[in-house]
DNA sequence: TAGTTATAGGTGTTAGTTGCACTTATTTCA
DNA sequence: TGAAATAAGTGCAACTAACACCTATAACTA
């Protein structure tokens, strides 16, 4: 059975604080970039994305391009190939209006979710609740 | 092909921006309950659950229970049956010290991803660079 | 005292997601 | 001409999520 590795706890600790490249949260991302850049493609994207995860992991490749392909069966991006220019061919993503909207219910949620964490945090390194005198 | 609901999106929409029950937010939840009551079991937990969640989502019965488990597989917190008192009888657990690291651990995890988290949803409400002039 | 509700702790199933390795193709450069 | 860079994927086993379902005890109530 292959384990997945923590990079905090080592292998055969099924934990997964470090959180991996959640498509959920790469999603986001490429919307983000994709409004910033005005145009990009996957491989493009691949690079930028390192500089903009929420997460520390390294963005997976595989991931990255089932994303574009999903956003854009969703109607939140549409692509063209582009043959011109250096190298293979590009397939080129832009931004929907949906897509811009979209974006923005992200940031809705990741505002709250965001918020949500920061008090989370807070709370946790209060000291426990009446230690002094053990509870039985 | 059963799908599931999206409250932002209705059905057939294939995303995940109201992020259900994510395990991975549950644990860290969970960790913090029981330090600040000291000690506690499932069915109690699950109503607090709800005022201290990351998500906004109804907490799913089945992964707290889960989760409860797997903390106690890798040592983070220990259980003890109570018959005593009213009701069916309660596994009641408590934080190990692993657990309060593993507590800490997490707060240092989630006050990284709220800071990208905000930091995102920042730059997703700038206006798009340079719309001005086409871009070609 | 029988039936219902509340308390308590789970399990089963299936669809969906993730991680990682692998594949294909074109172009550029030494 | 052979390696490296650019570009876009696919395959699959392991893992996770959602939701329904199951078992049992205790308390309440008609």
């Amino acid at each position: 059975m292959r384990k997945r590795f923590c990079p905090r706890h080592g292998k055969d600790y099924p934990c997964s604080c470090g959180m991996g490249n959640l498509y959920r949260f790469v999603e986001p991302v490429v919307l983000l970039l994709l409004k910033m850049k005005g145009r990009s493609y996957g491989y493009d994207l691949a690079a930028d994305l390192e500089g903009h995860a929420l997460t520390d992991t390294t963005i997976e490749k595989g991931v990255l391009y089932r994303t574009l392909r999903r956003l854009e069966m969703n109607g939140n991006v549409k692509s063209e190939w582009e043959a011109e220019g250096r190298g293979p061919a590009r397939r080129i993503y832009r931004l929907t209006k949906q897509g811009e909207e979209h974006l923005d219910e992200w940031a809705a949620v990741l505002e709250h979710l965001s918020k949500s964490m920061s008090r989370f945090v807070r709370d946790a390194r209060k000291p426990a609740a009446g230690k002094a005198k053990p509870a039985r």
